[in-house]
DNA sequence: GTATGCATCTGTGTATACATTAACGCATGA
DNA sequence: TCATGCGTTAATGTATACACAGATGCATAC
């Protein structure tokens, strides 16, 4: 039943309560403290702060406490220059693995949902659809490492799209890449994929960081 | 003056045995018995082995010991396609930056110390010299993540290279490359620095893969 | 001879204790 | 008022203890 070690309760329940904004960026939490909170003892908080800490969501500074990173827009465009890079590799190689159209069923299902949302101005449902279409697109590229660095840089962007989310503009032109993106893929046009998908995370790399630079949010 | 943890030491003493071949790739260890080899609890020598897993160097599994991560000519394409992209957007980006001849000193120094190096057939120094070639040129463009993740893929690298240094052609074409990349990044022109450094890890990446496939190292 | 179950044993996951050392506040002096 | 130094306090880094669970080997049954 519990097959779970206190160290993943402590990594779930840690990751949970950053990316709702319980942990808020840059505040700092004693080893003791989140201890207690999670009704365990010091030491699988602080192996599961040292996972967590590789993936940069914390910083561990002696005797100061488990900072939560704060991620500023400077961040989010390095963040986005390697998402960008590394999804259209992902896109091109997915292109070239000559998939049928039942492999890449997920793919447009995504698709479908994101009109859908779009539709009925879900913002949430249309994130959440966005978000299966990219680790859906970066599986198809079959490569573990690339997919781990990526994941690691959209929980990232998660944080910040969580604020950013109601801002922005309605992401209209988006599906339409999307559909390339995926056409491309259909009929193994790696070229076409990789370009279209990379301009893509360009321009939502520049709108992103518009938007957090415009609101000041420097840190969050 | 011990400014240094017993987890530090940790890290970098099992590191330096796993690049030195004292951990073959694919060896199991207990806890314990690092912990007595290092002098020291299985505590800083189990959190030192998280980091270590993070980066993908170890993985730890229950009752059956820390495993040194072999790596198989699969791996190394997964690794090098990473390399490829990341190090050419660098590239780019360091084009973009607009550097002046002094900023780029140390490229321009560690193409003279390969050229050196090839001259008097001494591999060693060529494959030190290429790693700081590359490694400034990472740090060129300035994005600090991109930074991490290259370090982590190219400590994989290594761990390859130490194998098959020896068993590859003279890297000439190789500095002739690194040269073109050079002046691209001077003269500030991204399009050529970033294409001529893609073609330049690709065909590395190509050699390199075929060279572990006809060996057989699959899991070295 | 092979499969199945059980007992043993050992390594890990976690809790806890403790020494160290950096941060903080206060007092002292300029 | 501000800087400097010292003592106190408290958080961490590390060691250690211990319970649990999974692996291993053996015995037994088929």
């Amino acid at each position: 039943m519990g097959a779970m070690s206190n160290v993943e309760r402590a990594v779930s329940a840690l990751r949970q309560m950053i990316f709702a904004g319980e942990l808020p960026p840059g505040s700092d939490h004693l080893e003791t403290e989140l201890a207690e909170k999670l009704g365990m003892s010091r030491t699988p908080v602080r192996e599961a702060a040292l996972m967590l800490q590789a993936q940069g969501l914390v910083e561990m500074r002696p005797r100061r406490g488990i900072r939560i990173t704060p991620v500023s827009a400077a961040d989010m465009a390095e963040i986005y220059d390697i998402l960008t890079e590394l999804e259209s590799l992902a896109a091109a190689r997915a292109a070239e693995a000559q998939y049928s159209k039942a492999d890449l069923a997920n793919l447009a299902t995504a698709i479908r949902d994101m009109d859908g949302a779009l539709a009925r101005d879900d913002l949430r449902a249309w994130a959440e659809a966005d978000d299966r279409f990219h680790r859906e697109l970066v599986r198809l590229g079959r490569n573990a490492r690339l997919s781990m660095v990526v994941s690691v840089m959209r929980d990232q962007v998660r944080r910040a799209r969580a604020t950013t989310l109601f801002m922005r503009p309605k992401p209209k032109q988006s599906n339409e890449d999307h559909r390339v993106v995926y056409q491309a893929i259909a009929r193994g046009d790696a070229k076409t994929a990789h370009d279209t998908h990379h301009a893509h995370r360009q321009a939502a790399r520049d709108m992103l960081v518009a938007l957090l630079e415009k609101h000041q949010f420097h840190g969050l």
